[in-house]
DNA sequence: ACCTGAACACCGTTCAAGT
DNA sequence: ACCTGAACACCGTTCAAGT
């Protein structure tokens, strides 16, 4: 009988309590991760073995669950031994995106440079990027949203090393430089608003500060809101996948215009 | 100056200079918010009053500096207080984030429904939501990523108002209702991907856990991304406004061609 | 009716100390 | 060389108590 009824909140947002007596459960049983034959968690600790166990556990426990002292005893170490490895909690944040990223370059399907073309290019690519965001969705606000190395690196493509590759691709296959740019720039914001809308839509706690609830459902008072309640239907069907392919194809036919006409996308004909 | 919170120095721990007796000091006094003269500050409090206060605390001081503590101690009044108005913190983000959405009603250039079609209506509507984004900045990020209401409610058009007027006007005006919640899905993925890309630019600490700290300035190696080095001047030209346009007018150009049709904007030919 | 004091169960992080 | 114990300065949140 650990705490009294909960007196109110038909949701119950409870802080989850752990038993205070179990020094077991001190890091929280909950959040024990399977770590393959006993043994195997006592392998030495090391950056890489740290980033890849707070990416397992965010996407199992969600951002917020994830405490030094909780990544600690998942490890099977007390918190503090982390900081040999990693400044803080913050950095240990940012070294996850990078790390997340970087899974791209794992990737057989997304070569770098433009070997069929710069549209197969970048088709190749926003579905890389896709892959990564719906395989780590707890995460993929994160890759959004944390301030990049310099002010003109745009997530989700936020590593030196892609926007390199994207700008040779471009400039490489007649964009000039000022469209390649600006090919850039659209690009990031097409993968952002579609990719960071869809991973929300998937029900996920899409959320810096998740608090592990549950879907919040739908509304009170729908009284009110009579179209919204007539399209409810249409509006729950997902159709991710197409809108993505569609607004995709649409930024690359806009993209070729720019490219034959060699200017600013901005010009007014660009698009008529 | 007067980051007075600093919470280590290597010196050890001497005695806190801050006189833990007076209770002025104790929410941190580089937090303070100046509060009119004597006597404004103790206004009664009430829900209202807590959320305008939290929306100024993180529009000067960060989200990650917002502190139930903190809050109080602007508000003259304990952090314990603020519990029989907001059931908690999290409820307290909600209700910051509705408020900041909410502001648009107030905005006289974006009026409800579509007296002058809705081409300009979406228009309007727009510049409105890039307003807010811009006038907070270190709140956007929340906006577009806190869990909707519901899974079909798209930021940072996520309160039902705005829902209903958005596919109100469209079926109004010529939109079969699957087009008008395409264009919903669509209008948001854009005004998304792009004022948060926007927000980012301009240097704020887009950031969940914000650490106040500076920008991370330029690259280490930049050596191995010669392109990237090309075009760093053209990479750093701030085009936001103008490419907001471009891209905004491109969207509606879209869609009126989906209305034309009366069909499904997934449909291959409507934009070929 | 509204606020506070004191307390609880956590945090991130430091540092001397153990092995 | 690598990890731990103990401590510090915070958190959010509860609840009985004050006014």
């Amino acid at each position: 009988m650990a705490r009294a009824a909960d007196p109110d909140e038909p949701a119950g947002s409870a802080p989850r309590t752990a038993d205070p007596d179990s020094p077991e459960a001190r890091g929280g049983a909950a959040f024990v991760v399977t770590s393959g034959p006993p043994g195997t968690g006592r392998a030495a600790l090391d950056r890489r073995r740290i980033l890849g166990a707070a990416i397992e556990f965010i996407d199992s426990h969600g951002l917020s669950a994830l405490t030094m002292r909780r990544l600690g005893a998942v490890l099977g170490v007390e918190a503090m031994a982390l900081y040999r490895y990693v400044p803080g909690r913050e950095q240990l944040l940012d070294g996850v995106v990078e790390s997340v990223v970087d899974e791209l370059y794992g990737d057989p399907d997304v070569h770098m440079e433009a070997a069929h073309g710069w549209q197969d290019y970048l088709q190749r690519l926003a579905h890389g990027v896709r892959r990564i965001a719906l395989a780590h969705p707890e995460l993929f606000p994160l890759v959004a949203t944390r301030p990049p190395a310099a002010p003109w690196v745009r997530p989700p493509l936020r590593s030196l090393r892609w926007v390199e590759s994207f700008l040779t691709a471009l400039t490489g296959s007649g964009f000039s430089d000022e469209s390649a740019v600006a090919a850039y720039r659209a690009y990031s914001s097409f993968l952002l608003g579609h990719l960071l809308l869809e991973v929300s839509q998937k029900g996920v706690a899409i959320n810096a500060a998740d608090t592990g609830e549950a879907t919040p459902a739908v509304d009170p008072d729908l009284g009110e809101y009579p179209t919204v309640v007539r399209l409810q239907e249409l509006l729950s069907v997902d159709e991710s996948a197409a809108e993505f392919e569609e607004a995709l194809e649409n930024l690359l036919g806009r993209l070729e215009h720019v490219r034959r006409e060699g200017r600013d996308p901005r010009d007014p004909d660009s698009f008529t």
